[in-house]
DNA sequence: AGCACGCCGACT
DNA sequence: GTCGGCGTGCTC
């Protein structure tokens, strides 16, 4: 006796097989199982998606083959999961086999059986003593801490409504306190619940980590936390997956990834820090962490918290009550439209057991000499916090000595060989290196064009910062008379593994009174004695081609301003007042304007306002189609191509939705050339999403047939990008 | 994407 | 005579 299943398998998005593949067996398999299936010469993993009552029309029954069996141990992938990828891939633009496997740890997909047996023994082991003490509600827990009214509104909020809530918290509002007492709440009340908490970077979950673990290891053991990204190898991955997926870890912690994990007892998910833009995957299947997770709490009945001191204003948007009727139609298979006021806002204004916001203060730079890199002013207010023992913080985003390295007589500029970038002097180790293809050489002594040997860098990155400000404070002592010490934190001097806990924790000690650095240390971490943090130029992204840059850097500032002052005891110490500095030429411009009030509601309002001016996204919603060629022109070749053929089309349901999307001209992209590789993108945008999603679906076989024809020979691939956060 | 098959240059 | 270069083509 045969059955006939529909089988998700990996397989490349552009391929001539894009869907799932048809096999049988004469075993009846459930939905949601992990089986063996041949694939050409290999044996891959597979997930049962559906029975079918026959092998289906298009498909010759004797090319069917039978699928090598399941994998033994594991219980089937839920509907849930199943209807979650199938979302996901849909709205994305990408096979379900892509986005399936790409879902399940990659070390599922080399195990043999015997391997994987050994494995699931081990984890099944230590689930641990659940009941250790029976009825301990929060109040009673050893770890229970006093909650602030505003903490306690919106657990109560959390608790008796349905959600999904956008908890809008300043720094040090003690959202994170929030989030731990809604999972103990939701895991109390059900012993098989289970809590999905995310934060954006890899670099945030070790402290979380133990922050979950203080609190819940006692109440439900050591393996009711486990964490999930991509940080981990790939053994402790599979393990973490695992004990998720069996429901013996309660609480999963992780990055973008873990909206994938496979959690049957699913009842609340946490996504930190909502507006970063990490929560957006920028490669394969270009998904939202944080709009898959407002899904999947739908799909699953979870509770959904997205927590922000400054939310992203699509958040800001839905949690707004809701202006007027118009909203666009109901979609298919989607979420309802990014209407406003779908989301329940909770406000908590309160900074607990901090010390008062930093005071912003605006440097005019027009009033300095030209090219002053710190105004006297605020290397005073430097220097004072040295002399007191307290420590001062450096922001510049940008990595390396130099941007560039430049000769003055004949004009040579460092360019990268391969790509159409700079690249960024870097004289710790004399290189000259390039920041998106990795190409880097030796310095050179002299022009590599003419020769000359005065060749000097333009610009400034954290390296010649540092450097710089080391020079400015020579002669500064700390109170015990020493010499004042800097320390510089960024992607390069974190690289090896270990290296910014290292570097934090000098911090911490006070070895360190200058902490100079990129964003890399606005996010998270807790510095007491810091009570000045400065950004030096943070003027680039006033008037920026990308649209969303005020956005980010309105929100990098203020959580930079969150790190100054955050330990109240230390101020009322007789700490100097947490101060955010900020040197700019527009001292007047609303965003500052809006910072210095700490005022997040007022700059949203003003920047909503202009998006809905302009039609843009919240208001509208966006594509991009990026192609790689050889050649620009190819590029946009193929590019124009396929937008002629979504105009002259007599595919019925193409023709259908074309004309509620406009398209835009193939534009070659910010960065064109990468590698060697020639990179163009058009922009594709409706005012409805549905009608983006239909058009985008019917356009897909347009895409891969003039891709086929083989007209685009340098062409090297495509691929869609829905809710593109740069353009 | 893998992984075959397939048809031309330098090695034991 | 084989090992191996990567060019085309297929995988339920």
């Amino acid at each position: 006796m045969n059955h006939w299943f529909s089988v998700a398998v990996q397989t490349p998005a552009h391929s001539s097989l894009g869907g799932l593949l048809t096999y049988r067996s004469d075993q009846p398999l459930a939905p949601g199982t992990l089986v063996r299936a041949p694939l050409g010469t290999r044996e891959v993993l597979g997930v049962i998606w559906a029975a079918t009552p026959g092998p289906g029309t298009d498909m010759a029954p004797e090319s069917v083959r039978p699928l090598a069996g399941a994998l033994e141990g594991l219980s089937p992938l839920s509907d849930g999961w199943r209807q979650l990828v199938d979302f996901a891939a849909a709205y994305y633009q990408r096979a379900i086999g892509e986005v399936a496997l790409a879902a399940l740890p990659p070390q599922l997909r080399e195990l043999g059986a015997a391997q994987l047996a050994r494995r699931l023994r081990r984890t099944a082991a230590p689930a641990g003593d659940t009941a250790a003490d029976v009825g301990a509600g929060p109040e009673n827990h050893p770890d229970f801490v006093a909650l602030t009214d505003e903490q306690t509104m919106a657990l109560a909020e959390i608790e008796s409504k349905s959600g999904p809530f956008l908890l809008y918290g300043s720094t040090g509002s003690g959202k994170t306190e929030v989030y731990l007492q809604a999972v103990a709440r939701v895991l109390d009340a059900d012993p098989c619940a289970q809590a999905l908490v995310m934060v954006p970077e890899i670099n945030l979950t070790p402290q979380l980590e133990a922050r979950f673990r203080a609190r819940f290891a006692g109440r439900w053991g050591d393996g009711a936390v486990v964490s999930l990204h991509s940080g981990m190898t790939n053994p402790q991955r599979l393990r973490s997956w695992l004990a998720a997926h069996s429901g013996a870890a309660r609480i999963v912690l992780g990055t973008r990834m873990a909206v994938f994990a496979s959690m049957p007892g699913l009842k609340l998910i946490v996504v930190d820090e909502e507006h970063d833009p990490s929560y957006k995957q920028q490669e394969g299947a270009r998904y939202s962490a944080r709009d898959l997770a407002v899904y999947r709490g739908r799909l699953e009945a979870a509770r959904v918290v997205l927590g922000s001191a400054t939310p992203s204003l699509e958040s800001w948007h839905r949690s707004q009550p809701p202006p007027s009727a118009g909203d666009p139609a109901p979609a298919l298979p989607l979420p309802p439209p990014a209407g406003a006021g779908r989301y329940q806002r909770l406000t908590m204004a309160g900074r607990i057991g901090a010390g008062a916001f930093a005071q912003v203060r605006r440097v005019d730079m027009n009033h300095q000499p030209a090219k002053t890199v710190f105004s006297p002013p605020l290397l005073d207010a430097i220097r004072t916090r040295i002399a007191r023992g307290e420590q001062a913080m450096v922001f510049l985003n940008r990595r390396g000595y130099a941007p560039v390295l430049h000769c003055a007589d004949c004009g040579w500029k460092s360019e990268c060989p391969h790509c159409s970038a700079f690249r960024v002097f870097h004289k710790i180790d004399r290189t000259l290196r390039c920041h998106h293809c990795g190409f880097t050489e030796r310095v050179p002594r002299a022009c590599p064009a003419c020769g000359n040997l005065d060749i000097a860098p333009l610009g400034r990155g954290t390296e010649r910062l540092e450097e710089h400000l080391a020079e400015l404070l020579e002669g500064t002592t700390r109170p015990d008379g020493s010499p004042v010490r800097l320390l510089r934190i960024d992607a390069d001097t974190t690289r090896l593994k270990g290296a910014l806990a290292q570097q934090l924790a000098q911090v911490h000690s006070g070895d360190v009174d200058v902490l100079v650095g990129t964003q890399m240390i606005a996010k998270g971490h807790d510095f007491r004695r810091i009570t000045l943090v400065a950004a030096v130029n943070p003027d680039g992204a006033l008037f920026s081609a990308d649209f969303r840059a005020p956005e980010r850097l309105f929100s990098l500032l203020m959580q930079a301003a969150g790190r100054a002052g955050r330990d109240a005891a230390y101020v009322a110490a007789g700490a100097s007042e947490p101060e955010m500095w900020i040197q700019t030429f527009h001292p007047a411009h609303p965003l500052f304007v809006a910072l210095k009030a700490h005022d997040y509601p007022a700059f949203a309002a003003r920047a909503l306002h202009e998006r809905a001016q302009a039609a843009m996204p919240p208001f509208s919603f966006q594509a991009l189609v990026r192609a790689e060629a050889r050649t620009q022109q190819a590029a946009q070749d193929f590019l124009n191509a396929v937008r002629d053929a979504a105009v002259a089309t007599d595919d019925c349901e193409l023709a259908a939705w074309a004309p509620r999307v406009t398209l835009y001209g193939a534009v070659p992209m910010s960065v064109q050339r990468v590698a060697n590789v020639e990179r163009a993108q058009m922009l594709v945008e409706s005012e409805s999403r549905t009608a983006l999603q239909r058009f985008l679906a019917a356009w897909q076989p347009a895409l891969r047939d003039i891709r086929s024809r083989g007209a685009h020979k340098g062409l090297i691939r495509w691929a869609i990008d829905v809710d593109p956060l740069t353009i």
